[in-house]
DNA sequence: ATGCATGAGAC
DNA sequence: TCTCATGCATA
Protein backbone atom coordinates (compact mmCIF):
# COMPACT_ATOMS: atom_id res chain seq x y z
CA UNK A 1 0.00 0.00 0.00
CA UNK A 2 3.06 2.31 -0.19
CA UNK A 3 6.23 0.53 -1.84
CA UNK A 4 5.07 -1.95 -4.32
CA UNK A 5 1.89 -2.26 -6.10
CA UNK A 6 1.30 -5.98 -6.12
CA UNK A 7 -2.23 -6.54 -7.42
CA UNK A 8 -2.16 -8.84 -10.26
CA UNK A 9 -6.19 -9.18 -10.53
CA UNK A 10 -7.05 -13.44 -9.72
CA UNK A 11 -6.88 -13.74 -13.40
CA UNK A 12 -8.43 -11.77 -16.19
CA UNK A 13 -5.40 -10.47 -17.60
CA UNK A 14 -6.55 -8.41 -20.64
CA UNK A 15 -4.03 -8.64 -23.99
CA UNK A 16 -2.56 -5.57 -23.86
CA UNK A 17 -3.62 -4.20 -27.59
CA UNK A 18 -2.57 -6.17 -30.43
CA UNK A 19 0.29 -5.42 -32.74
CA UNK A 20 0.22 -6.94 -35.67
CA UNK A 21 3.70 -6.27 -36.80
CA UNK A 22 6.06 -9.19 -37.35
CA UNK A 23 9.48 -8.04 -38.43
CA UNK A 24 10.87 -11.29 -38.22
CA UNK A 25 13.83 -9.96 -40.18
CA UNK A 26 15.77 -7.96 -37.96
CA UNK A 27 14.65 -9.77 -34.86
CA UNK A 28 17.93 -11.05 -34.52
CA UNK A 29 20.14 -8.26 -33.76
CA UNK A 30 19.84 -7.81 -30.48
CA UNK A 31 20.39 -11.50 -30.00
CA UNK A 32 23.70 -11.25 -32.07
CA UNK A 33 24.74 -8.77 -29.69
CA UNK A 34 24.45 -10.68 -26.95
CA UNK A 35 26.05 -13.79 -28.82
CA UNK A 36 29.14 -12.00 -28.31
CA UNK A 37 29.43 -11.33 -25.15
CA UNK A 38 31.58 -10.96 -22.14
CA UNK A 39 34.60 -13.08 -22.88
CA UNK A 40 36.02 -12.87 -19.32
CA UNK A 41 39.29 -11.54 -19.80
CA UNK A 42 40.58 -11.81 -16.30
CA UNK A 43 39.10 -14.45 -14.50
CA UNK A 44 41.67 -13.66 -11.33
CA UNK A 45 40.55 -13.00 -7.92
CA UNK A 46 41.52 -9.33 -7.92
CA UNK A 47 37.81 -8.82 -7.04
CA UNK A 48 38.75 -9.64 -3.66
CA UNK A 49 38.52 -6.65 -2.18
CA UNK A 50 36.70 -4.49 -4.30
CA UNK A 51 37.87 -1.35 -4.23
CA UNK A 52 38.04 1.71 -6.08
CA UNK A 53 41.16 0.86 -8.30
CA UNK A 54 39.46 -2.57 -8.83
CA UNK A 55 36.17 -0.36 -10.30
CA UNK A 56 38.10 1.69 -12.28
CA UNK A 57 40.04 -1.27 -13.69
CA UNK A 58 36.43 -3.20 -14.56
CA UNK A 59 35.21 0.18 -15.87
CA UNK A 60 38.22 0.40 -18.45
CA UNK A 61 38.09 -3.11 -19.43
CA UNK A 62 34.41 -2.20 -20.55
CA UNK A 63 35.90 0.33 -22.91
CA UNK A 64 38.56 -1.76 -23.82
CA UNK A 65 36.37 -4.68 -24.53
CA UNK A 66 33.98 -2.76 -26.48
CA UNK A 67 36.50 -1.13 -28.36
CA UNK A 68 38.08 -3.93 -29.49
CA UNK A 69 34.52 -5.52 -31.37
CA UNK A 70 33.13 -7.76 -29.70
CA UNK A 71 33.26 -10.31 -31.70
CA UNK A 72 36.64 -12.43 -30.52
CA UNK A 73 35.94 -15.69 -28.65
CA UNK A 74 32.74 -17.18 -28.33
CA UNK A 75 30.32 -16.80 -25.64
CA UNK A 76 30.87 -19.37 -22.57
CA UNK A 77 28.61 -21.70 -21.63
CA UNK A 78 29.17 -21.29 -17.68
CA UNK A 79 26.63 -23.76 -17.29
CA UNK A 80 24.04 -26.42 -18.84
CA UNK A 81 21.14 -26.56 -16.45
CA UNK A 82 18.87 -28.42 -17.65
CA UNK A 83 17.87 -31.64 -19.89
CA UNK A 84 16.15 -34.26 -17.80
CA UNK A 85 15.41 -31.78 -15.04
CA UNK A 86 11.72 -33.12 -13.76
CA UNK A 87 12.47 -36.06 -16.20
CA UNK A 88 8.86 -36.45 -17.20
CA UNK A 89 7.87 -39.31 -19.32
CA UNK A 90 7.73 -38.57 -22.82
CA UNK A 91 3.70 -39.27 -22.88
CA UNK A 92 2.76 -36.83 -20.14
CA UNK A 93 2.77 -33.08 -20.60
CA UNK A 94 5.23 -32.29 -17.81
CA UNK A 95 4.78 -30.43 -14.98
CA UNK A 96 2.32 -27.85 -15.24
CA UNK A 97 4.88 -24.72 -14.81
CA UNK A 98 2.16 -21.88 -15.15
CA UNK A 99 0.01 -20.76 -12.14
CA UNK A 100 2.07 -17.21 -11.86
CA UNK A 101 0.60 -16.58 -8.79
CA UNK A 102 0.54 -18.90 -5.90
CA UNK A 103 0.07 -22.15 -5.58
CA UNK A 104 1.98 -24.82 -6.89
CA UNK A 105 5.59 -23.36 -8.84
CA UNK A 106 6.65 -26.41 -8.64
CA UNK A 107 9.54 -26.49 -10.15
CA UNK A 108 13.55 -25.98 -8.53
CA UNK A 109 16.04 -24.81 -9.97
CA UNK A 110 18.92 -26.70 -8.63
CA UNK A 111 19.31 -29.17 -11.16
CA UNK A 112 23.26 -29.19 -11.94
CA UNK A 113 24.15 -32.46 -12.27
CA UNK A 114 27.51 -30.88 -13.83
CA UNK A 115 27.55 -32.07 -17.12
CA UNK A 116 28.87 -29.51 -20.07
CA UNK A 117 26.82 -31.52 -23.14
CA UNK A 118 23.08 -30.39 -23.94
CA UNK A 119 22.24 -33.71 -23.47
CA UNK A 120 23.36 -36.92 -23.16
CA UNK A 121 22.14 -39.81 -24.42
CA UNK A 122 21.57 -41.62 -20.59
CA UNK A 123 20.23 -38.67 -18.66
CA UNK A 124 19.34 -41.05 -15.94
CA UNK A 125 23.17 -41.81 -15.43
CA UNK A 126 24.09 -38.17 -15.31
CA UNK A 127 21.77 -38.06 -12.78
CA UNK A 128 22.52 -40.29 -10.86
CA UNK A 129 26.57 -39.60 -11.37
CA UNK A 130 26.19 -35.92 -9.95
CA UNK A 131 23.51 -36.68 -7.79
CA UNK A 132 25.77 -38.75 -5.40
CA UNK A 133 24.22 -41.40 -2.65
CA UNK A 134 22.49 -39.12 -0.74
CA UNK A 135 19.81 -39.18 -3.27
CA UNK A 136 20.09 -42.60 -4.27
CA UNK A 137 16.69 -43.32 -3.57
CA UNK A 138 15.17 -40.16 -5.60
CA UNK A 139 17.25 -42.06 -8.30
CA UNK A 140 15.58 -44.88 -7.67
CA UNK A 141 12.34 -43.58 -8.00
CA UNK A 142 13.59 -41.20 -10.64
CA UNK A 143 14.10 -44.47 -12.83
CA UNK A 144 11.21 -45.81 -12.40
CA UNK A 145 9.38 -42.70 -13.22
CA UNK A 146 11.83 -41.53 -16.27
CA UNK A 147 11.26 -45.46 -17.58
CA UNK A 148 10.08 -43.51 -20.30
CA UNK A 149 12.36 -40.23 -20.89
CA UNK A 150 11.67 -38.92 -24.24
CA UNK A 151 14.47 -36.86 -25.50
CA UNK A 152 12.94 -35.67 -28.15
CA UNK A 153 10.41 -33.80 -25.78
CA UNK A 154 13.63 -31.83 -23.99
CA UNK A 155 15.69 -31.94 -27.42
CA UNK A 156 16.92 -28.47 -28.43
CA UNK A 157 15.95 -28.95 -32.24
CA UNK A 158 12.91 -29.89 -31.77
CA UNK A 159 12.21 -27.29 -29.47
CA UNK A 160 13.47 -24.55 -31.71
CA UNK A 161 11.40 -26.70 -34.81
CA UNK A 162 8.66 -26.18 -32.95
CA UNK A 163 8.84 -22.48 -31.86
CA UNK A 164 9.18 -21.81 -35.59
CA UNK A 165 6.13 -23.49 -36.60
CA UNK A 166 4.42 -22.39 -33.96
CA UNK A 167 4.94 -18.84 -35.10
CA UNK A 168 4.05 -19.42 -38.69
CA UNK A 169 1.04 -21.25 -37.81
CA UNK A 170 -0.20 -18.55 -35.44
CA UNK A 171 0.62 -15.55 -37.80
CA UNK A 172 -1.67 -17.84 -40.69
CA UNK A 173 -4.35 -17.73 -38.00
CA UNK A 174 -4.03 -13.74 -37.96
CA UNK A 175 -3.76 -13.78 -34.27
CA UNK A 176 -1.15 -11.92 -32.33
CA UNK A 177 0.96 -12.73 -29.58
CA UNK A 178 -1.12 -11.26 -27.11
CA UNK A 179 -4.08 -13.41 -28.44
CA UNK A 180 -2.01 -16.56 -27.91
CA UNK A 181 -1.79 -15.47 -24.47
CA UNK A 182 -4.71 -14.40 -23.20
CA UNK A 183 -6.56 -17.45 -25.17
CA UNK A 184 -4.61 -19.93 -23.74
CA UNK A 185 -6.81 -19.16 -20.50
CA UNK A 186 -9.75 -20.63 -22.62
CA UNK A 187 -8.34 -23.76 -22.83
CA UNK A 188 -9.36 -24.70 -19.36
CA UNK A 189 -6.40 -26.16 -18.46
CA UNK A 190 -5.61 -26.85 -14.63
CA UNK A 191 -3.51 -24.84 -13.93
CA UNK A 192 -2.92 -22.96 -17.23
CA UNK A 193 -3.50 -19.03 -17.21
CA UNK A 194 -3.33 -17.05 -19.84
CA UNK A 195 0.45 -15.23 -20.31
CA UNK A 196 1.74 -12.16 -21.67
CA UNK A 197 2.65 -11.24 -25.21
CA UNK A 198 6.30 -11.29 -23.13
CA UNK A 199 6.49 -14.67 -23.11
CA UNK A 200 4.84 -15.99 -26.07
CA UNK A 201 7.36 -13.85 -28.10
CA UNK A 202 10.15 -15.22 -26.24
CA UNK A 203 8.68 -18.66 -27.06
CA UNK A 204 9.30 -18.04 -30.15
CA UNK A 205 12.56 -16.54 -30.48
CA UNK A 206 13.77 -18.98 -27.75
CA UNK A 207 14.88 -16.55 -25.72
CA UNK A 208 13.47 -18.50 -22.37
CA UNK A 209 15.52 -21.23 -20.39
CA UNK A 210 15.25 -24.83 -21.92
CA UNK A 211 13.23 -25.86 -19.39
CA UNK A 212 11.01 -23.17 -19.99
CA UNK A 213 10.55 -24.17 -23.63
CA UNK A 214 9.78 -27.36 -22.37
CA UNK A 215 7.10 -26.43 -20.06
CA UNK A 216 5.27 -24.01 -22.23
CA UNK A 217 5.83 -26.17 -25.47
CA UNK A 218 2.44 -28.94 -24.45
CA UNK A 219 0.56 -25.69 -23.40
CA UNK A 220 1.05 -23.91 -26.97
CA UNK A 221 0.47 -26.78 -29.25
CA UNK A 222 -2.54 -27.34 -27.70
CA UNK A 223 -3.64 -23.80 -28.15
CA UNK A 224 -2.37 -24.46 -31.38
CA UNK A 225 -4.62 -27.62 -32.64
CA UNK A 226 -7.53 -26.17 -31.07
CA UNK A 227 -7.46 -22.51 -32.41
CA UNK A 228 -6.74 -24.77 -36.34
CA UNK A 229 -9.52 -26.98 -35.33
CA UNK A 230 -12.03 -24.11 -34.71
CA UNK A 231 -10.94 -21.73 -36.90
CA UNK A 232 -13.65 -19.52 -36.71
CA UNK A 233 -12.98 -18.24 -33.30
CA UNK A 234 -11.89 -15.06 -31.65
CA UNK A 235 -10.05 -14.57 -28.16
CA UNK A 236 -11.98 -12.65 -25.55
CA UNK A 237 -12.48 -8.96 -24.57
CA UNK A 238 -11.54 -8.94 -20.99
CA UNK A 239 -12.88 -5.74 -19.72
CA UNK A 240 -10.16 -3.57 -18.39
CA UNK A 241 -11.48 -2.31 -15.03
CA UNK A 242 -8.46 -0.25 -13.19
CA UNK A 243 -9.02 2.16 -10.53
CA UNK A 244 -6.14 3.68 -9.20
CA UNK A 245 -3.30 0.81 -9.68
CA UNK A 246 0.26 2.14 -9.60
CA UNK A 247 1.90 1.79 -13.02
CA UNK A 248 4.99 0.57 -12.60
CA UNK A 249 8.14 2.32 -13.43
CA UNK A 250 10.76 0.95 -15.80
CA UNK A 251 14.07 2.21 -15.29
CA UNK A 252 16.20 3.42 -17.69
CA UNK A 253 20.25 2.49 -17.60
CA UNK A 254 22.17 4.44 -19.15
CA UNK A 255 24.78 3.62 -21.61
CA UNK A 256 27.91 4.29 -19.76
CA UNK A 257 26.49 2.92 -16.38
CA UNK A 258 25.29 -0.30 -18.87
CA UNK A 259 28.79 -0.76 -19.55
CA UNK A 260 30.52 -0.49 -16.58
CA UNK A 261 27.68 -3.12 -14.88
CA UNK A 262 28.87 -5.08 -17.83
CA UNK A 263 32.58 -4.64 -17.31
CA UNK A 264 32.10 -5.91 -13.84
CA UNK A 265 29.70 -8.60 -14.90
CA UNK A 266 32.66 -10.00 -16.71
CA UNK A 267 34.86 -10.44 -14.11
CA UNK A 268 32.68 -11.44 -11.08
CA UNK A 269 29.13 -12.68 -12.84
CA UNK A 270 27.44 -12.84 -8.94
CA UNK A 271 28.69 -10.19 -6.60
CA UNK A 272 28.50 -10.13 -3.25
CA UNK A 273 25.55 -7.51 -1.41
CA UNK A 274 28.47 -5.65 -0.85
CA UNK A 275 30.15 -5.19 -4.08
CA UNK A 276 26.81 -4.73 -5.28
CA UNK A 277 26.70 -1.52 -2.78
CA UNK A 278 29.87 -0.33 -3.69
CA UNK A 279 28.93 -0.51 -7.64
CA UNK A 280 25.72 1.06 -7.24
CA UNK A 281 27.55 4.16 -5.44
CA UNK A 282 29.82 4.00 -7.77
CA UNK A 283 27.61 4.13 -10.89
CA UNK A 284 24.77 6.25 -8.86
CA UNK A 285 22.60 3.59 -9.03
CA UNK A 286 20.35 2.06 -6.48
CA UNK A 287 21.27 -0.45 -4.97
CA UNK A 288 18.26 -2.62 -5.62
CA UNK A 289 18.66 -1.63 -9.49
CA UNK A 290 22.15 -3.03 -10.05
CA UNK A 291 21.20 -6.37 -7.91
CA UNK A 292 17.99 -6.88 -10.33
CA UNK A 293 20.44 -6.42 -13.14
CA UNK A 294 23.27 -8.83 -12.45
CA UNK A 295 19.86 -11.02 -11.56
CA UNK A 296 18.29 -10.26 -15.44
CA UNK A 297 22.21 -10.29 -16.57
CA UNK A 298 22.67 -14.14 -15.81
CA UNK A 299 19.25 -15.37 -17.03
CA UNK A 300 20.30 -13.95 -20.16
CA UNK A 301 23.08 -16.30 -20.15
CA UNK A 302 20.93 -18.95 -19.38
CA UNK A 303 18.32 -18.64 -22.41
CA UNK A 304 17.76 -21.27 -24.98
CA UNK A 305 19.67 -19.13 -28.14
CA UNK A 306 23.20 -18.66 -26.38
CA UNK A 307 23.61 -21.55 -23.59
CA UNK A 308 22.55 -24.52 -25.42
CA UNK A 309 26.07 -26.36 -26.75
CA UNK A 310 24.45 -27.64 -30.07
C1' DA B 1 11.36 -7.28 -29.13
C1' DT B 2 13.51 -6.52 -24.91
C1' DG B 3 14.85 -4.06 -20.43
C1' DC B 4 13.98 -3.90 -15.71
C1' DA B 5 10.93 -5.83 -12.05
C1' DT B 6 8.21 -9.01 -8.98
C1' DG B 7 7.46 -12.95 -6.26
C1' DA B 8 7.49 -17.87 -5.09
C1' DG B 9 10.35 -21.35 -3.81
C1' DA B 10 14.92 -23.44 -3.05
C1' DC B 11 19.02 -23.09 -0.34
C1' DT C 1 19.94 -14.25 -1.27
C1' DC C 2 19.58 -16.54 -5.57
C1' DT C 3 17.11 -18.68 -9.39
C1' DC C 4 13.36 -18.94 -12.48
C1' DA C 5 9.17 -17.96 -14.76
C1' DT C 6 6.75 -14.06 -16.04
C1' DG C 7 5.03 -9.59 -16.90
C1' DC C 8 4.63 -4.40 -17.42
C1' DA C 9 6.45 -0.73 -19.82
C1' DT C 10 8.93 0.91 -23.49
C1' DA C 11 12.19 1.42 -27.45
Amino acid sequence: MMSMNSKQPHFAMHPTLPEHKYPSLHSSSEAIRRACLPTPPLQSNLFASLDETLLARAEALAAVDIAVSQGKSHPFKPDATYHTMNSVPCTSTSTVPLAHHHHHHHHHQALEPGDLLDHISSPSLALMAGAGAASAAAAVVGAAGLASICDSDTDPRELEAFAERFKQRRIKLGVTQADVGSALANLKIPGVGSLSQSTICRFESLTLSHNNMIALKPILQAWLEEAEGAQREKMNKPELFNGGEKKRKRTSIAAPEKRSLEAYFAVQPRPSSEKIAAIAEKLDLKKNVVRVWFCNQRQKQKRMKFSATY
